[in-house]
DNA sequence: TCAGAAACAATCAGGTTTGACGGTTTATAG
DNA sequence: CTATAAACCGTCAAACCTGATTGTTTCTGA
């Protein structure tokens, strides 16, 4: 059934073999996350994660030749796709002039509950019990550490070890939080808990 | 090869069922804590656990007929075992005329940092993709997090939302803490932190 | 245009995990 | 002492998961 030569030739779509790798890579990591998300680590197998797909097991190994492999692609692409938007959104709120402790946690929380999250919390404890996991997700954590404590130093104007603690609490509180959210979905008494903690933040930067 | 009737009676224990019962079970649910603990959630198979106990297969099977039974089990077990040390050990603390705040704060990192509050934490996020097991770890969850809470009101001398919304803060930042642990080792900076959250603890509890 | 490389497909073997099953030993009630 | 129930044991089948293998199509550079 194929058209060959004869007639209006088909016009194929010719695309670059670069390309289509890109794609089908983004596919199969996309369906890891969304795997990680709605079925959690445990349950998130080549199989599952090719089914997501639409492809072919054999595309499968071809791209990713053990599931280790599709694991720490997946935290690498979510580190790429995480980082970047964080800096842009969070100018776009001080642009709006807005109090700076106030956009910084306000954007913290935005990528703390997002669904996201849900799969780096996944990695992050299989991580705890899988040393190739965890080589690989202490780069993301670092990386990302930095960048937020480079904004936090920009934002309040101060550095240092009382500085950076300030943060961290912030985001151990934050993920704390996020955690809760396992239990709850009370988003209302989140937004207090994080109006609490912008007026205790004010405190900790003022010391 | 048995001694029967002749001779110095071979002393054959007498173990009551119920008691044996107590016992095996027991075996098998430490033996799953610590398998969480050891090598995580979704390497925990039964058997792993059963060769952890050296019990049979059929014996296994017997007490906990399918997986999920046995977690579940887990789970109550945890329970029980937690929440009293808890509340001894704090009456302990204040009976040497410690400080509230700094011996509620101390308490609860005491629980945090434990080991088993990996098993915890393993089963808190299976469970956000597990109703079988969101249900049981919200009993507990509830449960545990009344009696700190009545605990805390009797120790502060305050109640109501701000109270609680302070707790609430306190734990959230520990669990965010302690899961940094699966990156960072240092239980200096951790101390640290915590001294900082006694002094703020107390700010908000004084609004 | 043509050869090689890369993307894609489909099937298969080996190992693991779960829960079922039939049989044995030990405790307890009558 | 005996019948019954409960604890305990060892093996098995079915399903599942991983990664290997072999074959096909599509792209790219010489």
């Amino acid at each position: 059934m194929k058209k060959t030569g004869t007639g209006a030739p088909v016009k194929r779509e010719r695309v670059p073999q670069a390309e289509r790798r890109r794609i089908t890579r983004g596919k199969l990591l996309d369906a890891t996350i969304d795997s990680l998300i709605e079925i959690g680590y445990s349950r998130t197998t080549t199989v599952e994660v090719g089914e997501r797909t639409g492809l072919s097991r054999g595309t499968q190994l071809h791209h990713f030749p053990s599931k280790a492999d599709l694991l720490v692609a997946a935290i690498e692409h979510l580190a790429d796709e995480r980082s970047k938007e964080f800096e842009v959104a969070l100018q776009a709120r001080l642009d709006e002039g807005d109090d700076p402790v106030d956009a910084m946690v306000d954007m913290l929380w935005m990528m703390f509950s997002d669904p996201i999250y849900w799969a780096v919390i996944e990695l992050m404890v299989a991580a705890r019990t899988d040393p190739e996991l965890l080589e690989k997700l202490e780069g993301f954590e670092r990386s990302l550490g930095g960048r937020l404590y480079a904004a936090f130093k920009e934002l309040t104007g101060r550095q240092g070890r009382e500085t950076k603690g300030s943060l961290e609490m912030t985001l151990y509180f934050m993920r704390g939080l996020a955690m809760e959210r396992i239990f709850r979905q009370n988003e209302a008494h989140y937004a207090h808990l994080l109006k609490r903690w912008k007026t205790q933040l004010r405190m900790l930067l003022a010391t």
